[in-house]
Order: C-alpha cells, then structure tokens, then sequence
DNA sequence: CGGCATCCTCTTTGATACTG
DNA sequence: CAGTATCAAAGAGGATGCCG
C-alpha cells in the first residue's frame, strides 16, 4: 500500500461550488461519457452506440452540459447531413486521474462494502438493532 | 483499430457496481455528513446543526445508507432520552483519500470551469453557434 | 445524422406532524 | 433526543415526433 499522500490533515470542505461541480461531471452519465472519449473523439450516435442505456434527449443534456463546463468540446464538420464530434479538453483530461483515484477505491473496496451491506440487510432481517452500549463522551 | 488498448493511464473502467457505489457514497448530505465525522463522531442533531440544509428524514436516510455500506457505525448509548452517536469507520477513512483528490481537483480547477461557463453563456447567447470547421475522421 | 420540443412517469426531496 | 410516517412538490429521465 502506498500512504505518501497527506491522510490527517485535511479540511475536507465541500463547498457549494464544489459540490455543484462534481454535481455536474460526476452525473449519472457523464462519467461513461468521459470514459468513451479519454479514448478517442467520438460522433453522437458513436457514443449512443457505446453507451446503449442512454437516451438521445440525456446524451445530449449530458454532453452540453460537459460542453458547458469546458470538459469537452464539440466540433461540427462543415458536411451535408452534419457531423458533430465530441472531443475531450486538455481541462477534461485533468479530470481523469481523481476520477480513477476514485475508481480504484471503488475496486478495492466493494467486498468490504459489499459484505457491511449483507450483515446490515441480515441484522435489520433478523429482527431488532444488535447494537452494543457505548456512552457517547 | 484499437479496441479497449489503453495506454499509460489506468482503465477508468465505470461498471454498474461503482456507478451504484458512488451514488450512495458521493449523494448530496453524504459528503457533508463524512466530513463532519471525519472530525469527530456526532450524535444526530449535532450534525442537523452542522447542516443546516438538511431535513431530519434525509440525514435519517443518508446515515443509514452510509451504515449499510459500512461507512459509518451507529452507536446507541444506553441513556434515558437515548443518545446516538455516529462515528466513522476504518472503511469510512480509506473514502477520505480518493475523495479528497477529487476535491482538491475542484479546487483547482473550478476557475477553469467557471471561465468555460462564462465563454458558453456567452457564445449562446451572442446568437447561434460559433462553430468552427473541422472534418473528423 | 444530430439534435430539440413536448408529454408523461417515476423517483427524489422537502415540509409537517407524530412517536418511543 | 432520535427518529418515522405521510403528503405534496419538484425534477430527472424516458418515449415520441419533428426539424435542419
């Protein structure tokens, strides 16, 4: 395990911009979003294609508001049926390496997530609150 | 082509699991209610105070998400008017790292962004797109 | 092809009131 | 004090249809 980064000190503060700015990147699809195009620049029905769950209506609310945000960048080509494509920014590519931070913890630590929410489903089962007497200060 | 040949940088893979992990970890009061057991346990209306926002069902509901997951540990004192205190667990610290990276992220960017915001706004509502021409593919 | 507008539903959230 | 129950309001999200 590597501990080199700072563990005790931090403040921690979520403020509201903060807030709404993982509100806004770390959404329900932008995230599969980001994904796609850390790849490689696709074209919206590319990424319809790759993430089948999600409608034209959220994809697009999606990408403008990534677009918004300057995560990524939307260039229209100058042919007949129009062809728009969806590329990652430099600010975008900022984002990757916390997100996989993130990721990487989810990886590690779903078993033990996994296994707390089975004890806790089995506890509320079971019957009552096994919980044991510990007098707060 | 290149299928999923990723380069240098981790996978960034967003499974169902993680999506669902995140949602319960990263929700809106979830952040807040970490961040005040970070610094110390609480009992449940001292973090009403400490968030104000927040409605005694929704602090109720992301408290008990956050003890199934196995975030943070109810403790019930065994005193007359019952005292509850909820404290962080050893799980609930490993979140502390990635997350504040996350935040740091924001930090550091939120200017950038913000920047971004102003320059959208703005070319939306000078008139249509301001769009330049470039052929993909 | 790449969207946006409309309608409609389903979930989330808040306000309020009540209980052990 | 520490919640739960209930109702009302709001919003996210999907389905469909049209347009450049």
């Amino acid at each position: 395990m590597k501990e080199t980064t700072q563990t005790q000190p931090g403040p921690l503060r979520v403020s509201a911009s903060h807030r709404e700015l993982l509100d806004q990147v770390l959404d329900k699809w932008s995230l599969l979003v980001m994904e796609e195009l850390c790849d490689r620049p696709s074209r919206f029905n590319e990424l319809r294609s790759a993430i089948p769950a999600v409608t034209a209506k959220s994809l697009s609310a999606t990408l403008r508001r990534l677009e918004r945000n300057g995560m990524v960048e939307r260039i229209v080509g100058d042919r007949r049926p129009v062809s728009v494509t969806y590329r990652i920014t430099p600010l975008g590519k900022t984002m990757r390496e916390p997100v996989e931070a993130l990721l990487a913890w989810t990886t590690t630590h779903l078993p033990a997530v996994e296994a707390a929410r089975t004890a806790y489903d089995e506890r509320a089962d079971g019957g009552g609150h096994a919980v044991q007497s510990r007098p707060p200060d």
